[in-house]
DNA sequence: CAATCCTGTAACTTATGTTGTTGCGTGGTC
DNA sequence: GACCACGCAACAACATAAGTTACAGGATTG
């Protein structure tokens, strides 16, 4: 499998969205993400299911945004696709009958939960105004702000 | 994408290893593991490069192991194979262009930076040995010890 | 009401990476 | 020399995210 992307599109998308000015359709951020229009839907879904944008049909109608970016965290989104898997290893079978086997699932197992528990946290203490914020600072330092250019000195 | 259970099997076999008198033919492995014996070989390359584990060919021959348990990490065994991805999710493209993907992919990045520490860390942390000791445990905990059979009373 | 727009969803294809399999070469042992 | 076991290449199978096509259904506009 390539690595999973959803994450990553749906914080992009959610944050163009609190600068867009009323609904985008499918279309339009199919194209601000470089994929196509049914897989926006596809993966927008569940953040509808939860309440964090809006989709309307018809003429005027896409998605639009449900919420303060503030209320946002990374870990919400990630629930909202559906919280596929994090790690791309794991154990060979569900429950092995070896007792070797077992020991080691338990060891790795014991690993993974710890970096789950770490993962899921950080996700939950870094809100989408942050991720936006960050933007805004990058954004200024392309123009306003001086930015040690050579032409210092 | 299947999990990848390279890690695991390798701990596994390696344990095996160590209690098994002689070396271990890949057809062998291979049953312990219910896969193939090219698989084996395949994956335990890895581990005879870093000169984990020995591997002779002709009559008697088979892998055997070339160090202690107690010298290999759940982290050496993960260098040996090749250090897979860790993380089944990650950024949509490389080197974005649009400021915003730039600022979300940042983000998640530094998330799973910290995660990826964790978790290094912890394979680190954990020795076949141990892995082994607790095996041993549960074997024990079969037999000997009175884990309140309704035989009690 | 009819035309148009956009979502909702199913079905299928593509892409990628692990795993499984076959075949054969090579070296080591008896 | 016969046999055994690894080494390796090449290919098939499988799982999953992503891309694509097709069409049904609701909403807006005129």
């Amino acid at each position: 499998m390539r690595r999973d992307s959803r994450l990553s599109r749906m914080l992009h998308v959610l944050i163009h969205m609190d600068r867009h000015q009323g609904a985008a359709t499918s279309e339009t951020i199919a194209a601000m993400l470089n994929t196509n229009p049914v897989v926006v839907r596809r993966t927008m879904a569940g953040l509808r299911d939860r309440g964090y944008v809006r989709s309307g049909k018809g003429h005027g109608g896409g998605w639009s945004l449900a919420c303060s970016l503030a209320d946002l965290t990374l870990l919400d989104v990630y629930r909202a696709i559906g919280e596929p898997p994090l790690f791309a290893f794991g154990p060979a079978c569900d429950r092995p009958e070896c007792l070797v086997e077992q020991a080691v699932d338990a060891a790795v197992a014991d690993v993974l939960k710890q970096a789950e528990n770490l993962l899921l946290e950080r996700l939950a203490s870094v809100t989408l105004a942050d991720v936006a914020a960050d933007f805004d600072g990058r954004m200024g330092s392309l123009t306003g702000h001086s930015c040690q250019s050579r032409k210092a000195g």
